[in-house]
Order: C-alpha cells, then sequence, then structure tokens
DNA sequence: TTAATAATAAACAGGA
DNA sequence: ATCCTGTTTATTATTA
C-alpha cells in the first residue's frame, strides 16, 4: 500500500524522458508486488517476504545514502569547494526492465526518495511486527499449554526445562527482533539529516509506541531477573513469563531464533560468543558515528559511547548519574557519591546482554522522541503556516466567502497537514505537484543532474522553494545536485532571505554558492544565468544605493509572470477543480472559489491600491506556503503582520499600474487554491497508506 | 503545431 | 587592460 503510493509518485514521471515509460512499468509491477505481499502476509513466507521488501527499499536507500554520504563525508564547511560528485546519468540506457537504485534516486527528489524509503521500510517494518507478533502469540501459546501439561503431569524439573527453554526463546526473539528492527534503522534510517531526520522514521514509530518503550524498558530491565532465575534453576515464571510475553506481545520474536538458537540455548549461556558479538554490535555504531555526527549530533552513538567509556572519564559529572542515583535507565540505584556510581556502573551496567539489550532499547527510546519531535516540528510549521496566511489570504476576496467556505479551507488545510507523514515535509508544500504534474519536480530535481539542463517546472505554480530548502537545505548544500528551481525562484528566494530583502549581485553569487554545491562549479554559466535572470525579469528590482546597487523582489511582478495557463475564467478554475478529482470538494467551496476569482478579476486595482501587508502576505502565502515559515527563519520581524514596508517600496520601485493582473490574480488563485485542495488528496492518498502513522 | 517559458551562450557597454 | 555588473539578443529545450 504504502509502496505503491511511492510508485505512484514514480509512475507520474514525466513522458519526456527515454527512461520513463520503462520506470513506469517497473515501478507498477514492483508496487504490486508490494501491496501483493503486504496482503498475503500470512501466507507467503515472511523472510521471504521481508527479504524481497528490504531489497527493495535497501537498496533504493543505499543509493540514497550513498549519495548522502559522498555528499557529506567531505569536509562540510559551506565554503569549502567540494569535488563534484557526479552520477553519469544516461537514461537511453536504461532497459525497461532495469531500473537501478541510482536511477532510482536521480529520478527522485531527496524529498521523495525519503518518503519512499521511508515508506518501504515503514510497510517492511510493519510486516516484521506483525509477523514477529504472531509469532510470539504462538509461542505465547505454547508456553501456556505446555505449562498446563506439565501442571498435569506434576514433572516439576521437567516443567521448568521446557519453560526455561521458552524462556530463553523469548528472550532470545526479543534481542533478535530488536536487533532485526535496529539493523533495518541503521541500512536505512539512521542517517539522515536533520532537516530530512524531521520526516524520517516513521517506520520505528508504527513499530513501537512509547507505551511499548515504557513496556519494553520494564521487561528489558526484567531480563536479569530471568538470567539469574535460571542460574539459580529456579525461576519464577510466573512473572517473568508474563513479563516477557507482554513485551513480547507488543514486540514480537522472529522466527530467525530457530538458526541462531538451534537448542534453544540462550545466548545468556555463551557469553563469551555473544560479548564479541555484542562488542561487534556496539563498535560498529561508535565506528559509525563520526561519519554521521555531523547529521545528527545528538545521536545515539555519542550516548553509547559515554555510557561505555564512562569508568574512563571518572569526570565530576555523568550523564548516567544524577541526584545520587544511577539513571541508567530502570536502574535507580542509589549511589552516595561518583565513586560508588562507577562502581555501580561497571558492575550492574557492565557489557553484557541485559546492557546492550538496554542500550538497544534506549536508541529506540531516543529515535522515538526524534520522530515525536520531527512531528511536533512539522505540526507547528503547519501551525505557523495556516495562522500566518490565513488571516490575510482570504481577505482580497472576503466579501464573497461566506464563513462555511472559509472553515472548509481552514480545516482541509489544518488537516492536512499535521498529518506529518513522511511524504509531506515535500509535498505540503508542493502539493499541487504530485497531482498536477507531479513528477516534473521529481525529473527536474535529478534527472539531468549534471550540464545543461532545463528545469524549472516546480517553479510552474506554487514554487515550494522555501519549504523544499528547508527540508533539503543540507542535502543541497552538499550534494552536487541540481536545484529543481528555476534561477528566478532561487534568485528571489535568495532576496527574501536576507535581513532586509535586497542583496547585491555578488551577494546573490553567495547565497547559490552557500546554499548549493552544485553552484560551486560552472560559475561563468550560472552567473551569467543569474545576471541574466535578473536584468530580465521585471520581478527583480535593481536599487541604487549608497554603496552601489542592489537587488530587491517586486512580488506582484513575481506572482505576474506567473504561469499563464492556468489563467482563466472562474469555469475554468472550476473545471480544473473537479479535474483534478475533488469528487467531495463541496460545491458551495467550488462556487466560493470561482467567485472569489471572479473578484480578484473585478477588483485588480487592489493589488496596487493595497501595498498593505495583507495583499503581500497573500503573494507569500501562495507562492509558497512555507515562505511565511521562512521569513521567521530569516529575519525574527516576520510575523503574521509582516510589516508592509518589506515589499512597499519594492513595490513601489517598479510600478506599472496600467497592465493589471487580469491573469495573475487568477493564477496566485489557482496556486493557492491548490495547495488547499491537493494536499487534501494527497493526504487521503497517503493515509490510506498508512494507516497507523498518525498515533496520537 | 504553436506559444510561452526557461536555460544557456554570448555580445556589448559602462564603471571601478 | 581587466574584471565586474548589467543589458540585450539569439538559440534551444520543455511544456501546455
Amino acid at each position: 500500500m504504502m509502496v505503491e503510493s511511492a510508485t505512484e509518485t514514480i509512475r507520474t514521471t514525466p513522458s519526456n524522458q527515454n527512461g520513463v515509460s520503462s520506470l513506469s512499468s517497473q515501478s507498477d509491477s514492483g508496487g504490486r508486488e508490494g501491496g501483493s505481499n503486504g496482503d498475503t502476509n500470512g501466507e507467503i513466507s515472511p523472510v521471504d517476504l521481508l527479504h524481497l521488501q528490504q531489497q527493495q527499499a535497501l537498496q533504493a536507500a543505499r543509493q540514497f545514502l550513498l549519495q548522502q554520504a559522498t555528499g557529506l563525508s567531505s569536509p562540510s564547511s559551506n565554503e569549502v569547494k567540494q569535488a563534484p560528485v557526479q552520477v553519469p546519468v544516461s537514461m537511453a540506457m536504461m532497459t525497461p526492465q532495469m531500473i537501478t537504485p541510482q536511477q532510482m534516486q536521480q529520478i527522485l527528489s531527496p524529498p521523495q526518495l525519503q518518503a519512499l524509503l521511508q515508506q518501504q521500510q515503514a510497510l517492511m517494518l510493519q510486516q516484521l511486527q506483525e509477523y514477529y507478533k504472531k509469532q510470539q502469540e504462538q509461542l505465547h501459546l505454547q508456553l501456556l499449554t505446555q505449562q498446563q501439561q506439565a501442571g498435569k503431569q506434576a514433572k516439576e524439573q521437567q516443567l521448568g526445562n521446557k519453560q526455561l527453554a521458552f524462556q530463553q526463546q523469548l528472550i532470545q526473539m526479543q534481542q533478535l527482533q530488536q536487533q532485526h528492527l535496529l539493523n533495518l534503522q541503521r541500512q536505512g534510517l539512521v542517517s539522515l539529516q536533520p532537516g530530512q531526520g524531521t520526516v524520517a522514521m516513521p517506520a520505528l514509530q508504527q513499530a513501537m509506541c512509547p507505551a511499548d518503550l515504557q513496556q519494553l524498558w520494564k521487561d528489558v530491565a526484567g531480563v536479569p531477573s530471568t538470567e539469574d532465575a535460571m542460574k539459580h534453576e529456579g525461576l519464577d515464571l510466573s512473572t517473568t513469563s508474563s513479563n516477557s510475553t507482554s513485551y513480547s506481545a507488543s514486540k514480537v520474536s522472529p522466527q530467525i531464533t530457530h538458526h541462531s538458537l538451534p537448542n534453544g540455548q540462550s545466548s545468556i549461556h555463551t557469553p563469551k560468543r555473544d560479548r564479541a558479538r555484542l562488542f561487534e554490535w556496539i563498535s560498529s555504531f561508535s565506528k559509525a558515528e563520526p561519519a554521521d555526527e555531523h547529521l545528527m549530533p545528538h545521536s545515539k552513538g555519542g550516548y553509547l559511547q559515554n555510557t561505555h567509556s564512562s569508568h574512563e572519564e571518572h569526570t565530576a559529572t555523568h550523564p548516567l548519574y544524577g541526584h545520587g542515583e544511577c539513571k541508567w535507565p530502570g536502574c535507580e540505584a542509589l549511589c552516595e557519591d561518583m565513586g560508588q556510581f562507577i562502581k555501580h556502573l561497571n558492575s550492574e551496567h557492565a557489557l553484557d546482554d541485559r546492557s546492550t539489550a538496554q542500550c538497544r532499547v534506549q536508541m529506540q527510546v531516543v529515535q522515538q522522541l526524534e520522530i515525536q519531535l520531527a512531528k511536533e516540528s512539522e505540526r507547528l510549521q503547519a501551525m505557523m503556516t495556516h495562522l500566518h496566511m490565513r488571516p490575510s489570504e482570504p481577505k482580497p476576496f472576503s466579501q464573497p466567502l461566506n464563513l462555511a467556505s472559509n472553515a472548509s479551507i481552514l480545516k482541509r488545510e489544518s488537516d492536512a497537514y499535521p498529518e506529518g507523514l513522511p511524504h509531506p515535509p515535500t509535498s505540503a508544500a508542493a502539493p499541487i505537484t504530485p497531482l498536477r504534474q507531479g513528477p516534473s519536480v521529481i525529473s527536474s530535481s535529478g534527472l539531468h543532474g549534471v550540464g545543461p539542463i532545463r528545469r524549472r517546472n516546480s517553479d510552474k505554480f506554487c514554487t515550494p522553494i522555501a519549504s523544499e530548502l528547508a527540508q533539503n537545505c543540507e542535502f543541497y548544500k552538499n550534494a552536487d545536485v541540481r536545484p529543481p528551481f528555476t534561477y528566478a525562484s532561487l534568485i528571489r528566494h535568495a532576496i527574501l532571505e536576507a535581513p532586509d530583502r535586497q542583496l547585491t549581485l555578488n551577494e546573490i553569487y553567495n547565497w547559490f554558492t552557500r546554499m548549493f554545491a552544485y553552484f560551486r562549479r560552472n560559475t561563468a554559466t550560472w552567473k551569467n544565468a543569474v545576471r541574466h535572470n535578473l536584468s530580465l525579469h521585471k520581478c527583480f528590482v535593481r536599487v541604487e544605493n549608497v554603496k552601489g546597487a542592489v537587488w530587491t523582489v517586486d512580488e506582484v511582478e513575481y506572482q505576474k509572470r506567473r504561469p499563464p495557463k492556468m489563467t482563466g475564467s472562474p469555469t475554468l478554475v472550476k473545471n480544473m477543480i473537479s479535474g483534478l478529482g475533488f469528487g467531495s470538494l463541496n460545491a458551495s467551496y467550488q462556487a466560493a472559489l470561482a467567485e472569489s476569482s471572479l473578484s480578484l478579476l473585478n477588483s485588480p486595482t487592489m493589488v496596487n491600491t493595497s501595498t498593505g501587508g495583507s495583499l503581500n502576505m497573500m503573494h507569500v502565502g501562495h507562492d509558497d506556503v512555507s515562505s511565511t515559515v521562512e521569513q521567521v527563519n530569516s529575519n525574527g520581524s516576520c510575523s503574521p503582520g509582516l510589516s508592509p514596508q518589506q515589499y512597499g517600496h519594492q513595490v513601489h520601485v517598479k510600478e506599472e499600474p496600467a497592465e493589471m493582473e487580469e491573469d495573475s490574480r487568477p493564477v496566485s488563485l489557482m496556486a493557492k487554491v491548490s495547495q488547499n485542495l491537493v494536499l487534501p488528496g494527497d493526504e487521503r492518498e497517503i493515509e490510506e497508506d498508512l494507516p497507523t502513522e498518525d498515533l496520537e
């Protein structure tokens, strides 16, 4: 299901590229495959299923991460010129049957790649979880049966042994499952960038809810008691088994158990080998850490290292020690001083299975929290966006709009945003793209990563440049990928990002090189293009300054030069709306839209007379959703009442009231409308795919 | 097929 | 003379 939605994106890839048709067919089948697998989960061997999906996801993931790694492994200083990492693109060489992850990566925009990966991984994890759950239940059932039978037989020792075996199996399952999950994370999710990380790892969230984690902690903490009990051969099954069961019920355990534990012997009983493995496991994280550090400064690896090298540090403070007690999860042992704590740490939390398992869990907790943070951040952003543009947006045509329709707009948007799906980061900002010309962004972003290219699509209607940039800032900074934006939109963005919304040519250059690795080469080419754009487009206004000339943006002009195709009569607008497949769109809303576009047509003077905030806000708002947010970022002065002067002087500098926006307004409206409309639609699709996404 | 748009290349001018 | 900035024209590709 999720896979399908991901491939859906691919399927709609533009038909102008050689490999596209092949892509469609390929992804189509892939989508079906994934879907059917998901449905027949119970029938097909889960291992096969996982394998298949893992391969799909990981293949893409690997490629993506590779790209990231190459971009990020080099000194990440913005100014450092990076060796261009270019992926030779030859779509023509693509055979219909062969879509390499590389090509996928090139076709998909970073956010889309992320979305795809996340969806696939989410799917995998979900299915994994389901499968594990089944296994767990089965096992538990068996255990109970055994208990009953054993009870009847009244053979205490045998019972003990059997139960012990199951117990061990349970524990092993837990561990393996955790490891499995973590492996998946590591392969696909761990190294995502912070910005992108905000949308990453929903999969884990699906696999675990906070309550699970809590329970998990208890259970993992409970492991030692089992261990001890087993050592004494006098285990208290009633407690331990229930513990483990409750854990496993929510967590699951793998069938894989059987091959790692052929005779049901717990790893606890083979400490040497396992410790070696554990150590290896842990060090793998420690080693992996440096590379990822700048991506996830708060990464768990550091934590792990801290934990395990703590005895060497002996500093006055210890992250695991506070208020006189050990802060090791689930420990809370009282330690009078640091020395005692260290002692306790070394004795109780040495490198063993339990500690490692707890570490794993802690990692998951951290990731869980990161996910939560990401979701909340996104929600905040959506809220800000919403509050930002709403009050101003309806103004120009507030009369014709009744409250109800306004409310419906509001609702749609607010419904759409907070979901915090992996996809939305970009799609939320570029809602129009997926449906109307969905793939355009995709194709433009990576398809021709090198050389002279034509790409402008994302700029077509509502440029999601701000949010896209915000989301993938790091990506573009480091990856030698051409940003899928027009020069004009980039320049505009650069200028608007400036504190006083004006930049010299050189500053614009610097912004380009700072923000995009791609523009750190071929400087002559793109600089010429920048100059060309500045001169050519009326939306860029040159203002003589004391110290030279600066460039500003005339938002009105910028909006004017927007796609002419979408302009037209309200009927057209209406038709388009219905044509977009929003059958469910309520009629009054449509009418209101049409009407509002009319009112816009009829009141072109508003544009000029009202240099006030509302006008500007409208433009800003409609242009790209997050540009309002972006203003918050760029200069703290941004507020719902964005000072008109900020645009005001620019508007005045170069004003051509005569030729009015007979078309620009409807365009703006359309863009706005599309955002409001497509989002929900987009949302619906994804919602079906990720039913458990939104957990709260 | 056509028109609009964008990217690219390049010629050119003026100023520092 | 050279570089930077800015304007303009031409060509080509893409898209609707």
